[in-house]
DNA sequence: CACGGATTAGACCGTTCGGTCTAGTCTTCT
DNA sequence: AGAAGACTAGACCGAACGGTCTAATCCGTG
């Protein structure tokens, strides 16, 4: 984490990285500023909140990550089906890239963060901005508004689960078997 | 929590607590103390391992906890569909009980703690055992071994996942949602 | 070159963390 | 009654926490 990519930056996800593998509070300043090679003051130039303005920008870095993954998955899909099964299947390889470790990134930072309203209201912005990013590509794929919103939430809800147990399990294979769950409803 | 129960019942049940609403490293041994009404020595005397103790201790009250809604939802069910819409039901009732505060009890303390890898097989086994109780009901209740198994796995992932939501938005409606998502599917 | 804001650098601070340890009390059995 | 554990009680500890602050440095602009 030591290249070049500005200060801010390195700051970001490094901090995004280290909150999905361990949480919030368990992780520390230093450890974030040590892996990310970046001096205290840098981060309180940078973050005037500190560790609690670091996890919101994370949290934002982390769902536009998300939403790239998406977009990925559903653009070159001829349907809903198998654009949700690409997004199932990049995830779980998303999930043995992260050695199992990591929490959901959907939910990651913002359950274990502050108990304060903002930090949940942040977290259910991210979740919104995530479904509908599926609904619109539910509904541009054929599917009526209602139906699209609705799969949408099925799925962010069925990958937030599957996520979980497939990290007690260590094993990707749930985040897998989520399509063969899904279809046969719509 | 300043009552006649024993000291230890009352550790493992404030912890719990505790720990479901902000997570494994956010609540500090003082609160829970505190909150119990017991002091530090009575804390080691009963868990030597100290906090780690404490949360496995904890999640295993939590487990059999959850093991009884699931049998007072499932038992007097005439079959898996009714008997899995209780348990939704049930859950969002408890969720609005603990204010829409707390983390699903089924996740709670198990991953915001040590990274340990005692704390995630343990975490597994908990999982693991409230399959089991929900695919022993769907069975009793008449469907194939394969099945129960499959639907119980799919009920768990999808309250882990609403629970989550329902978390964020302050509000129980997407777990009430949940028969209707899975129910199209059997 | 000289100036000034942006950024880096890290020493330093008070607090709180989980955990240890020694005394004391309460129960129970002989 | 008296000895022996079980349990309570809380003072105390070093380490780590997040955060503040001053000084140094970098860099674009006059």
């Amino acid at each position: 984490m030591q290249d070049d990519t500005p200060t801010r930056d390195r700051l970001v996800t490094t901090a995004a990285t280290l909150f999905r593998r361990k949480g919030y509070h368990a992780t520390g300043l230093a450890e974030i500023l040590a892996d990310a090679g970046v001096p205290k003051g840098s981060l309180y130039h940078h973050f005037p909140d500190g560790k609690a303005g670091l996890a919101l920008a994370a949290a934002d870095w982390t769902a536009g990550f998300l939403t790239r993954i998406i977009d990925d998955a559903f653009l070159p899909a001829p349907n809903y089906g198998e654009g949700m099964t690409h997004y199932c299947m990049k995830l779980a390889k998303l999930f043995q890239l992260s050695e199992a470790a990591n929490t959901c990134p959907i939910s990651a930072l913002l359950f274990d963060g502050p108990e304060s309203d903002a930090f949940r209201s942040h977290a259910n912005a991210v979740f919104q901005r995530l479904i509908d990013a599926v609904a619109g590509h539910a509904q541009r794929l054929g599917l009526p508004e209602a139906q699209a919103k609705a799969e949408a939430e099925t799925l962010l809800i069925s990958v937030e689960g599957a996520w979980t147990l497939a990290r007690a399990r260590r094993d990707p294979a749930v985040l897998r078997s989520l399509p063969a769950r899904l279809l046969p409803t719509g």
